[in-house]
RNA sequence: GGGCACGUGGUGUAGCUUGGAUAGCACGGCAGCUUGCGGAGCUGUUGGCCGCGGGUUCAAAUCCCGCCGUGCCCGCCA
């Protein structure tokens, strides 16, 4: 049986180790005075775009430089010590390269038998094995719905944490609430000021009515006073105001969820602002950090707690591009600002401090595992205390980040300013536009740019498009299919972008199913599918069938499905879910080239081998998509 | 004023961390491919001073320096 995780490296890496050690070898009686690492030989290795070779080494040229010798002359030297190996077959010198070419019959094996031995755990790795991690994200404002903006921070958040637990770690899946602040205070006036009645999903009134608030507030600035009086109360944790407006808070994070499950986004659990402030936390956290911080008597920060940012830019020097010079910690007033709770929160992330949090189940999740949330009642539990911790925020928010970093290595913590990683990502905008929820331009004309409402509508779409597809034998399941394949564009369409690269949405995008999409990967998967149901018998390959494989399309294909282990590490290590999309786009073109160009039911002699290599290509790209949050579907 | 991020065919993008042999892919345009395992596909074609200028190197989209453009940030808001 398949274990959960491949503890073997890849296919891939394997027949590059080979490769290193054979030029390790050579190296050692040609040139022993030429002192490359191990390493230094592994970064040589590419796979070439032609197809004529399967490895490429680069060294030759890298000797060169140290011998002060011709390159051609050293690749030539070495490819003729380089003999033919287990899967590597022969390596030819060819401009200064070392080419070498696999033994296509003997990988294929070793590829096919690791996907049929591993299943659902081939392309996991065992890298972080014992390792904890907390991942934070969306942390939506508890006022208004999920906005396209905030959509892309969960499921960049979503599928972090799913690469980090594909490759061993433990991923704590966690969102803050900021269920204090203005913008939960503006909502509660509209909530106790305004009389209306929730007549929809709640988070989507609570937004609307949050707009109109913001307006009333631009007109009248006796509402304005009236709204930061009650943020000022809310943050007592007592008052019948404060419990109003986490009452109100609840309730939108409730609709909240049920949009994250319509997504299949889930998580571990809730720490609301208000229990922070409940818990003392920020005193602690003062304590711990007393000799970064002062009290000014007079001047421009007379009674609030500040920290010089002269302290700090030695460290940072990229922090130097501010016009004040320190940051409030402590308001005067004696609340603590942005900066300074989410500093003392990250304390009790890394472990520094205990905040005594209790903790309650929250709501039950379709994943059937309950979200905890804190609570005032309620039992303590075991999260936080981690070595590392990803916060899945916006750009716009790197100096704030940066800042805590530099606080935790002043007050002698280094290990988290390491371990703290800022995942910043790009803006959402919509047509040039910025994206605001207070100025409501969220709310479009008959369909808003919330995540309620691109689901809605690309789910429309697909399902015209499966109405009309006569390859749905199941009709009863059209609804499930065009959610699936919704989604499926929805999700892809997000997580190609590179992280850090601003998005502006455009519906004709995000209802695009063609080409680089979602969809396409599902269609490709599909028709691997059918073909799979083609072939009755399913009888196991042998080693004569291996054979039939050619240096063609069967081949390439069976290359590319080697290196998604390597291509999972790689998008963990780098938190970067388009190494994967860009992996899953590149196996589904070259599945598609793949069954154009050769039979498989009727493939003769091949047939075997190609079924193999199409049940295959079904494992490792219905495994990569399940990184990304998109299930697959057997037919469209 | 300063800081950070981004700049790749008409459009959207991958590659940049770790320099390497013709810069991948999609949309759009044009021309084809279904009595074949599924046309949400495949094939061919069109289109690129990799923002600009220097530098390092045998070799630069990639590294360094300087510009320019766009966005964001520099609050006792979050």
């Amino acid at each position: 049986m398949a274990g959960l995780h491949s503890s073997s490296p890849s296919p891939s890496s394997t027949v590059r180790q080979e490769l290193v050690s054979s030029l390790k070898k050579a190296m050692a009686s040609a040139y022993p005075e030429a002192g490359l690492s191990d390493d230094e030989l592994m970064l040589s290795i590419t796979v070439p775009q032609g197809q004529e070779w399967d490895l490429s080494s680069s060294i030759a040229f890298r000797l060169a430089k140290k011998l002060g010798a011709n390159p051609a002359e050293i690749a030539g030297k070495l490819s003729g010590l380089m003999p033919a190996g287990n899967y590597v077959a022969s390596v030819e010198a060819t401009n200064g390269y070392l080419n070498a070419r696999l033994d296509e019959r003997k990988y294929t094996s070793l590829v096919l038998a690791r996907i049929r031995d591993e299943g659902g755990a081939y392309g996991t790795s065992a890298m972080g094995e014992g390792r904890k991690v907390i991942v934070e994200s969306p942390s939506a404002n508890p006022a208004h719905p999920w906005h396209v903006g905030t959509l892309r921070n969960a499921l960049l958040g979503n599928v972090v944490s799913n690469l980090f637990e594909a490759c061993s770690y433990e991923a704590e899946r966690e969102d803050y609430i900021d269920d204090l602040g203005l913008q939960v205070a503006t909502a509660l006036w509209g909530w106790i000021n305004m009389g209306d009645k929730p007549d929809k999903k709640f988070d989507q009134w609570l937004g609307e009515l949050y707009v109109r608030v913001n307006r009333e507030m631009g007109q009248r600035p006796e509402v304005k006073k009236q709204v930061e009086a009650l943020n000022k109360e809310m943050e007592d944790g007592v008052s019948q105001q404060a419990r109003a407006g986490r009452e109100m808070a609840e309730r939108c994070v409730m609709a909240h969820q049920q949009t994250a499950f319509d997504y299949g986004i889930y998580r571990d659990v809730m720490i609301w602002e208000s229990d922070i402030v409940r818990s003392h936390l920020l005193s602690k956290a003062l304590d711990i950090s007393s000799g970064i911080l002062e009290k000014p008597s007079d001047g421009k920060y007379a009674g609030a707690v500040v920290i010089k940012l002269d302290r700090i830019t030695p460290f940072a020097g990229e922090l130097a591009g501010s016009r004040e010079d320190a940051k409030v910690i402590v308001r005067s007033n004696g609340t603590a600002t942005y900066i300074g709770k989410d500093f003392a929160f990250h304390a009790w992330k890394f472990g520094l401090i205990d905040a005594g949090f209790k903790y309650r189940k929250f709501m039950d999740q379709p994943n059937g595992k309950p979200i905890y949330s804190t609570a005032p009642e309620g039992s303590p539990m075991q999260f936080g205390n981690v070595e590392r911790a990803i916060n899945v925020i916006g750009g716009e928010q790197a100096y704030e980040q940066q800042i805590m970093r530099v606080m935790f290595s002043l007050i002698g913590h280094e290990e988290i300013t390491r371990g703290l990683f800022h995942l910043a990502y790009g803006r959402v905008n919509i047509e040039g536009e910025k994206l605001s929820a207070r100025s409501g331009n969220w709310l479009g004309d008959g369909r808003n740019y919330t995540a309620d409402d691109l689901l809605a509508e690309a789910t429309k779409r697909a399902m015209e498009i499966a109405q009309k597809s006569e390859k749905i034998t199941d009709r009863q399941n059209l609804e499930h299919i065009s959610r699936a394949v919704a989604l499926s564009a929805i999700k892809f369409e997000y997580l190609k972008i590179a992280t850090e690269k601003d998005i502006t949405f455009s519906w004709q995008n995000a209802l695009n199913f063609e080409g680089n999409s979602g969809p396409y990967v599902l269609y490709t998967y599909a028709r691997a599918m059918r073909i799979l149901g083609k072939s009755a018998s399913a009888a196991a390959m042998s080693d004569s069938d291996v054979s039939q494989i050619t240096r063609g399309q069967d081949f390439q294909l069976v290359k590319l499905m080697g290196m998604a282990q390597d291509t999972v590490e790689k998008a963990c290590t780098e938190l970067r879910p388009s190494v994967v999309t860009d992996y899953l786009l590149g196996l589904s073109s070259l599945f598609s080239k793949f069954y154009e160009t050769m039979p498989v039911v009727k493939g003769g002699d091949a047939k075997n081998v190609r079924l193999e290599v199409v049940r295959s290509f079904t494992a490792v790209a219905s495994n990569m998509l399940s990184l990304l949050g998109i299930a697959t579907v057997s037919e469209m």
